[in-house]
DNA sequence: CTTTCGATGATCT
DNA sequence: GATCATCGAAAGG
């Protein structure tokens, strides 16, 4: 028997970010490959964890592999997962996954046919998924998430995060290299 | 193609 | 009162 891959969310949250590209993600067997993430990390200025624990960022300092949900602009919800140790307070944002199980779900969801828009951003994903503020503090690894790593490291682009203010010119937006799928181009 | 702007509510100062 | 890890529609080139 061989034992089923996992990513360690004990690493820092840069390498997470990394490593998910190319992971295929679901909840309730909807969802598909992870083609863009961001990290964000304890000492980081544009991380929601940056001056230490508070109601809204409490499960950024919870023990690593588990869900973090926060609601973005009053309106969407957007879904991290937290990385090292607990008390440290860091965590990768899901921004985008290539459709590729549930389709009829993610469309109905979000309320429009088109693929290449179900999930090609962070309030997108949660939609299509049907992530709540209820899957705050979940466990990745069991139902109702499903997370597999890619069987071969995929060629990843690097960038600079979106729609920060604080630590701009920090590289630590991850893409999959030649995936249609993201939310915005890397130049 | 690009930029701009309103929606909408929790969080923080 | 200001900010915000966004989205979608509208307006402009």
């Amino acid at each position: 028997m061989k034992r089923q891959a996992v990513i360690d969310f004990s690493a820092p949250s840069v390498d997470v970010a990394r490593r998910l590209i190319g992971a295929v993600l679901q909840v309730d067997g909807v969802g598909g490959r992870i083609v863009e993430t961001e990290a964000y990390d304890a000492d980081d200025p544009a991380s929601h964890s940056f001056g230490g624990p508070s109601t809204r960022n409490a499960t950024m300092f919870g023990p690593p592999g588990h869900a973090y949900v926060y609601r973005s602009y009053g309106i969407h919800w957007c879904l991290n997962f937290v990385c090292r140790e607990a008390g440290h307070g860091a965590g990768v944002l899901i921004r985008a996954l290539e459709p590729t199980d549930g389709l009829d779900r993610m469309r109905e969801r979000r309320g429009l046919d088109d693929v290449r828009l179900l999930c090609s951003g962070p309030g997108r994903v949660a939609q299509a998924l049907g992530i709540t503020r209820s899957h705050d503090g979940m466990r990745l690894d069991r139902p109702p998430f499903h997370l597999r790593p890619p069987a071969l490291p995929p060629g990843v682009l690097t960038g600079v995060r979106i729609g920060i203010s604080k630590a701009r010119d920090v590289p630590w937006r991850f893409g999959l290299s030649g995936s249609s799928f993201v939310s915005r181009r890397f130049s």
